[in-house]
DNA sequence: CATACTATTATTAGTCT
DNA sequence: TAGACTAATAATAGTAT
């Protein structure tokens, strides 16, 4: 941010400027055609209240709670935990979001907290046609990673074969393994000689839980309201 | 961000410049003193996997649930919904968080769900029966490939850097650049004769590594899908 | 409904207390 | 375990498609 137009370079590297000093700065513009016609149309600060507009409150809604359900996923990644969230939409729809599963989660929530078992079996039955993680997103971003894999590996495969050529048909970790490696390689290399000798010409096919007690989070310290508050 | 350090000031107001236009700029700059000192310690990107580090996650856990509650708070004062979140911390404590409260939304939920039920009981049930087993499974070969990625980036880096030390400082890359390559690269070498030179040595720097290589994976439309959100 | 864009605001990783 | 702090990264309001 910033770096693009020039004098945004001062703040990147603001940290490098002396105190008292006097700057004089040259900037030519050129192009800014877009830019100088663009309304400020970015991020404006909103009230944390109802958002009366019926459109912008769907709307805020389809948005946040995406972020929010890719919170909750990042937190499961990140600390390992399980995790389930259960909302409905303004139109009276139930989304959730479970890591293992929303099923999971909430009879545990529910045995913990002592609940009657007879509950337990709705919820079993009921949750299980709303298990919203989705495995074929977790498909395609496996299947990403995997082909990333394949690429480091064809690239470290063709540098050991590179390496294998100027080390006479050994690995890296073979050669090291051969000649000794105290924490300090004594390799010498002379290109000029490598090039001029003749003897030994390589090509490329060379071979070698348990807790019941319910823990109360401070919802005033982390910015919820009182008003929320009161209404518990 | 930004605004506060003179220079900024015209990246904010950027879009008032007048396109093909030069501009003097006289910036006098005073109390840059603690600036100019301070290292940087702001935050820095982080994998999206487990953290092993068990003092750093379950930081990470308190930080980022109070975040995810202050989130699903204003997603019910905005948008005026029920919703609940049920999460186990790492030593399995049951935390929650509920608009108006958890139990409520968890009824309604299942009551819901019955309804819903009877409609497509079959067809969910047969596509969700058994989602806990593969997402755990997902989640753990997509961290394995994740890891393999990992060192094998680290492994072309090392490999990298031993083929550069042969090269006289050029990649593998600017060396066949360089020197040309049909298919077959015409190299000579000559390891008796390196070992006796004795110019140039070179460091080991070939145990594990513990620089931070950074590989990325986007994971940030998880739990964010179309598929998610036609399933309603 | 979702998505793309951009300039903002919001969150948070790392560190220290 | 919980705050404070800072410099980053991440989310998103408003807009248009």
């Amino acid at each position: 941010m910033g770096i693009d137009y020039g004098a945004a370079v001062i703040n990147k590297y603001h940290s490098y400027i002396k105190p008292f000093t006097t700057i004089f700065i040259l900037l030519t513009i050129s192009r800014f055609d877009d830019m100088a016609r663009l309304p400020s149309r970015g991020r404006k600060k909103i009230q944390l209240k109802r958002i009366e507009n019926e459109r912008e409150r769907v709307v805020t809604l389809s948005k946040r709670r995406n972020g929010l359900f890719k919170k909750a996923n990042e937190l499961a990644t990140l600390c390992r935990v399980q995790i389930a969230i259960i909302l409905f939409s303004i139109s009276g729809k139930p989304l959730s979001f479970g890591s293992p599963n929303v099923q999971s989660v909430v009879n545990k929530f529910i045995n913990s907290n002592q609940v009657d078992q007879q509950r337990d079996d709705l919820i079993t039955r009921a949750v299980n046609s709303n298990n919203e993680t989705n495995i074929q997103e977790f498909n395609k971003e496996f299947n990403e990673v995997n082909e990333q894999l394949a690429n480091e590996k064809k690239r470290g495969q063709m540098l050991d074969e590179h390496t294998k050529r100027l080390l006479r048909g050994k690995t890296y970790e073979e050669y090291v393994a051969i000649h000794g490696y105290n924490g300090r390689m004594q390799l010498k290399f002379n290109m000029e000689e490598l090039k001029r000798n003749k003897a030994c010409t390589l090509n490329a096919s060379c071979g070698p839980s348990s807790s019941n007690d319910e823990y109360e989070v401070d919802l005033s310290k982390i910015g919820v309201t009182n008003d929320y508050l009161n209404q518990r």
